[in-house]
RNA sequence: GCCGCCUUAGCUCAGUCGGCUAGAGCGACGCACUCGUAAUGCGUAGGUCGACGGUUCGAUUCCGUCAGGCGGCUCCA
């Protein structure tokens, strides 16, 4: 190759090559016939998943030196590293990395090549691999023709013929070996930058059935300059956490007197939660919602009626008994709002009855799942229930889905797209008949197709009373949390007895739409500190303005302007600390406030305030009269960017 | 829930190979300084070393249980 001018090393080397089927080869490819292929770079998406995956073997190799004793799992590249999953006595402890990491760099130093053989019989490998269990049962799933398109399982062996791969040192002896699809780099030194990140335990085959195996993630780059960048990139998502914010910015506190997974808002969160509140309970009534309450705890039998108990109990705190009856806390309103619906005669003329409340509802997550606010045990839902005819059902959800998009845009988040779940066919825990799933998923499908944006599907993923649509936001380090959601459900109606009258006189069964707008406002919450790294916009933010003096005689001047501020409804305070002005600069700055006004014997004299935006960007020699107007006008626009002189 | 790691002042973290009064920076408070765009100086207070048991002459340090946190896995209406 090197021959005919190509680049075999460097970021941009040929590592393997694309049929025209799209199948990937390793470079040793002898093809049976003349065929076309194209180069894959390392560089490229295809080539960081060679490199990745032939990195994953290094440190198997690795592990197998340290550990004798280690069996192998399965070992795939993901998003922007791999793993690989070992059955071995002891966890692997932190320093063990360490050891690994030296133990690969020689490996990857010696230059190993891979070399591709194919089993000819099951046998043969199953012979081979005696001393490798779960390598084994691969094989037998792949002899029992089940299953092989399972992504986990099909990165080791395949569609196809059966393969091993043998890793050769230089002298041409067999070193290691491991069954595997392929393809491979050419060689261990093409790999030219990798990092073990951490170990941690995983189910064989991701079955909490199976036993865990011990899984290292490694990340692994086509330079070192990229391995460094990503790292990079790890740390500024750290310092976006949510979590860490939380606490710098005084937000919000988890004590540990209250319980897990169980938030306090201290003063400035509460700003930003009442904002929210304001406006999605604003924008609900222009929607027309009713506005509605409901008790956080109800006796156990309006969740059966509403088939939670049955089917959602795991995720419930556990009853209280008294007075000869268990009371729940409430994991979901619609129970509470079919009541309302219930309580009276309805007629086809109030349809669509669209009821919305802020519902606190408690969920007993497993403790191992608890997460900042993404994840907690009792959370606020905007959460709605329209109630409508089975012909208003598609413009329903079309409606709710406009109103989300334009909710997510108005708080300044693009970077979503659309989930699908839809049931499990071979699974019992969803209530309905096939027809009405059917139909109730291609409402929802059909409606998030028309919306253009990008759908994921999500098989098995819906609630047990019917299919939703989700939307799906990335939170600093790139998890994905669902936020709002569409449900639609054919179920509760049917449990409730709900029915409306119709013009014919005949009485009907409305289809209800589950809805809510930011999900919970705690998980919404988080995901807006880590969008702005909790520089927030100036209509959100808790302080909007810092007066900062520049000697202790200015700040009556400053509090002046800091009184009319506030009467125009600014959020506006001024620093009387005893710091020197340069730190209040410094302070303001850390808290994110979006404008600092600054005042001197200059502005005192002239009858002005000087801007100092978060952006460290000035404005000078503003007039009192101006700088209030400027003020309010951000506020009141709503810009999700800046402000700043520029 | 499972596996591993972690828990020392409000925050970030030293430290104790089991031994008198456990340290620092930031923050808080006080005094001095009165200053034009990211840290003025000095001083003071603040900790039953997560909780409870055990081992020991002696435990913040070792062991166990529990709670809380972190990273995964499983789960996620």
């Amino acid at each position: 190759m090197a021959a005919a001018g190509l680049p075999a090393n460097g970021p941009r080397a040929i590592v393997v090559v694309r049929e025209a089927d799209g199948r990937l080869r390793d470079l040793a490819w002898a093809p049976a016939a003349d065929t076309e292929v194209t180069p894959v770079h390392l560089d490229e998406p295809d080539g960081l998943d060679v490199l990745r995956h032939s990195t994953a073997h290094v440190l198997a190799q690795a592990v197998q030196d340290v550990f004798p004793e280690a069996k192998l799992g399965i070992g795939p590249p993901i998003r922007d590293g791999f793993y690989y999953d070992f059955d071995v006595e002891k966890p692997f402890q932190p320093e063990d990395l360490g050891k690994l990491e030296k133990r690969m760099q020689d490996i990857v130093k010696a230059g190993q090549t891979f070399r591709r053989r194919e089993y000819s019989s099951l046998d043969e490998a199953k012979a081979e691999l005696k001393d490798e269990p779960f390598k084994l049962e691969l094989v037998d799933i792949k002899g029992s023709d089940d299953a092989v398109d399972e992504s986990d399982v099909s990165v080791e062996v395949g569609a196809g013929e059966l393969t091993h791969y043998d890793n050769l040192n230089k002298d041409g002896e067999r070193v290691w070996g491991d069954l595997c699809r392929g393809p491979h780099l050419p060689s261990t030194r093409l790999i030219p930058a990798f990092k073990l990140m951490r170990s941690a335990a995983a189910y064989w085959r991701g079955s909490e059935k199976n036993p865990q195996l011990q899984r290292i993630y490694g990340t692994a780059w086509q330079s070192r300059d990229e391995l460094k960048a990503y790292l990079n990139r790890l740390a500024e998502a750290e310092r976006r956490d949510h979590r860490k914010l939380g606490t710098e910015l005084d937000l919000f506190s988890f004590p540990d007197e209250i319980g897990s997974g169980l938030v306090v808002f201290h003063p400035k969160g509460g700003v930003i939660k009442r904002e929210m509140e304001d406006y999605v309970r604003a924008r609900h009534i222009e929607e027309g919602f009713q506005y509605v309450g409901s008790p956080h705890i109800t006796k156990e039998g309006l969740f059966h009626t509403s088939g939670h108990l049955p089917y959602y109990k795991d995720t419930m705190f556990p009853p209280m008994e008294l007075e000869g009856a268990n009371y729940y806390l409430k994991a979901m309103n619609c129970p509470m709002h079919n009541l309302i619906f219930r309580s009276r005669g309805r007629s086809y003329r109030e349809l669509p009855m669209r009821l919305f409340e802020f519902g606190t509802v408690y969920r007993y997550e497993k403790s191992g799942v608890v997460h900042g606010l993404t994840r907690v045990r009792g959370l606020t839902q905007d959460d709605s229930h329209s109630y409508v005819t089975a012909e208003q059902a598609p413009d329903e959800i079309k409606h709710l889905l406009n109103f989300v998009r334009s909710l997510l845009d108005d708080f300044g988040l693009d970077d979503y797209y659309l989930e699908l779940s839809t049931r499990d066919p071979k699974s019992d825990k969803f209530i309905g008949s096939d027809e009405q799933w059917e139909r109730a998923t291609k409402v929802l499908e059909d409606v998030a197709t028309e919306s253009g944006l990008e759908l994921v599907l999500d098989p098995g993923g819906a609630a047990f009373y019917g299919p939703k649509i989700s939307v799906q936001a990335k939170d600093a380090i790139g998890r994905t949390w669902q936020m709002s959601t569409i449900q639609y459900d054919f179920n509760q109606p049917a449990g409730f007895g709900l029915e409306y009258q119709a013009a014919d006189g005949t009485r009907q069964e409305p289809v209800m739409i589950h809805s809510a707008k930011f999900g919970s406002i705690e998980r919404f919450f988080g995901v807006l500190v880590e969008h702005y790294a909790g520089a927030f916009p100036a209509w959100l933010a808790p302080v909007q303005v810092v007066g900062i003096p520049i000697r202790d005689d200015h700040a009556d001047y400053l509090a002046e302007f800091v009184a009319k501020l506030k009467k125009a409804g600014i959020r506006a305070e001024v620093d009387y600390s005893t710091d020197r002005m340069q730190k209040k600069i410094r302070t303001a700055q850390q808290q994110k406030i979006p404008f600092m006004a600054i005042a001197g014997d200059d502005d005192v004299n002239g009858g002005t305030v000087s801007f100092r935006y978060r952006d460290g960007s000035q404005r000078n020699g503003v007039t009192i009269d101006e700088a209030v107007a400027h003020v309010v006008e951000v506020v009141r626009s709503r810009v999700n960017t800046g402000p700043s002189a520029a």
